[in-house]
RNA sequence: GGAGAGGUGGCAGAGUGGUCGAAUGCGCCCGACUUGAAAUCGGGUGUCCCCAAAGGACCGAGGGUUCGAAUCCCUCCCUCUCCGCCA
């Protein structure tokens, strides 16, 4: 969520900024917010006369007036007449304050300075790359043909028997090679200092409204019909509702946890997009790596998380690069984000495998997430980071295509050996 | 799912209609004493709206009664205990 305050105060500047990433026009939420200002003004002192009303009829009493005292019965009368303003009053600004918030949960966060200008993917700007693109003399299969010939992925039967489209069964060493792939990365992640959390998979509409899925991405997330309760769509959720209205001391900061949760996502509007493997799943692991910072610091939190990823896919021997992403890509939260793409020599492509994002103090905002420095008066708002390190099963697919032998056989990267126990999948 | 208890400041915990935004203790900050520390003593210490002051709001959430609600009434949410079911 922006600063309203801000928004109030420079209104030029982020409407400037906003117009960078689609339409939006601040101007009903300039007008709202000056009408609720107005409104509280005159609420506020209609509230102040009735304190010193009640006061006063307070004290009369006291003194031994009674109850029929006329100066008490005039207090009285003017009491009554201001709580019949009040009641008129209060919904009109209530009215307006919903107004006003639900706006605020519509806008986008601002790009960072840092962050390129440009309207789509095609403008991202590549950082680095690292590792050599796998072109081996004869053709690399996909990595759903080599999984389904090794039996390892059987998208059939996940489609047909027990789900639909767009879901996998892992089978034998492909379990086994995903439950290894989390354990490397949650083992390499704690190493570096990270706490390993376990969230719950089900989360309220207040907790996704706080890291902001809701209320614009309500079509992307599975919902419980039941309760007031939706599929996490990734750990990113649990995670910044850690904290969730809490006052945390300067020195407690940074906070960083990571968590494996598998993530869940609808993939509304993109039929005929990535429809075959593991890339665009309705459900697929992750390993999620967050961070809670002191205002000054996060944007070299960003660099090291982006480094934490990168890690992962060195230590695999996987080639990849980096992009910054371009204004028109940015994610709604992110005002700075670097997507890790990992080579698949399949496709002779690069695909994302991991985002890191700053989201400054706009999810600390939603979620009420504010710490407080050692003997100074008030409280700041603190700046949230998210990556993925990484998603499981495209790292998966990675593998299956990146190790593949030209007998078809594909080898576990060294680093996974000690979790599989073989050298071959 | 059934029965009961309860939700108050960083924590613990008083407060059942009128200077209660809230006693007290712990914690924390400042100061005194001390070579230093501990102990002790004195003072301070919630959040939000508002440019600021003034003022206002906040005792789980929402509504009601009243001149006046942390305190009374209604609805909802959550937590705890016991029972049932269950991995």
């Amino acid at each position: 969520m922006l600063d309203l305050r801000q928004i109030r105060e420079q209104p030029e500047t982020v409407q400037a900024a906003l117009q960078q990433r689609g339409a939006y026009d601040l101007a009903p939420l300039l007008s709202l917010d000056q009408q609720q200002r107005q409104l509280e003004t005159r609420r506020s002192q209609l509230q102040a006369r009735s304190n010193e009303i009640g006061k006063r009829v307070g004290q009369a009493i006291k003194a031994g007036s009674g109850a029929s005292d006329p100066a008490i019965v005039a207090l009285k009368t003017e009491g009554n007449d201001i709580k019949a303003e009040l009641q008129t009053l209060e919904p009109e600004e209530r009215d307006i304050k919903t107004q006003i918030e639900a706006f605020l949960l519509t806008l986008p966060n601002l790009p960072s300075d840092s962050t390129p200008v440009g309207a789509s993917a095609d403008d991202n700007i590549e950082v680095r790359r690292w590792g050599e693109a796998y072109r081996p003399q004869s053709a690399v299969k996909p990595h759903w043909e080599i999984g389904e010939i090794l039996g390892i992925l059987d998208f059939k039967r996940a489609a047909e028997k027990i789900a639909q489209s767009r879901f996998v069964v892992l089978m034998g060493a492909g379990a086994a090679l995903e439950r290894a792939l989390i354990s490397f990365m949650l083992d390499r992640h704690t190493r570096a200092g990270y706490q390993e959390i376990l969230p719950p998979y089900l989360i309220n509409s207040a907790a996704l409204t706080a890291s902001g899925q809701l209320p614009k991405f309500a079509e992307e997330s599975f919902q419980c019909r039941h309760d007031d309760l939706w599929l996490t769509p990734t750990a990113e959720v649990p995670l910044t509702n850690l904290h969730r209205d809490d006052i945390l001391n300067a020195d407690q900061l940074p906070l960083r946890y990571c968590a494996y949760t598998p993530c869940f996502r609808r993939e509304a509007g993109s039929y005929g997009k990535d429809t075959r493997g593991l890339i665009r799943l309705h459900q697929f692991n992750k390993v999620e790596m967050y961070h809670f910072t002191h205002p000054d610091q996060s944007f070299i939190a960003l660099e090291n998380l982006v480094q934490d990823a990168e890690d992962i896919l060195q230590q695999l021997q996987l080639p990849y690069r980096v992009l910054a992403l371009c204004t028109g890509d940015l994610g709604f939260s992110s005002s700075k984000t670097y997507d890790l793409e990992v080579w698949m020599p399949s496709s002779d492509s690069y695909r994302e495998i991991s985002s890191c994002s700053n989201c400054l103090d706009f999810q600390a905002r939603r979620a009420n997430i504010r710490f407080k420095a050692s003997g100074q008066k008030g409280t700041q708002y603190l700046h949230t980071l998210n990556g993925s390190g990484l998603a499981i099963g495209r790292t998966m697919a990675a593998i299956l295509e990146n190790y593949q032998q030209a007998n078809g056989a594909v080898r576990v990267p060294e680093v996974l050996q000690p979790y599989l126990g073989r050298e071959y999948l």
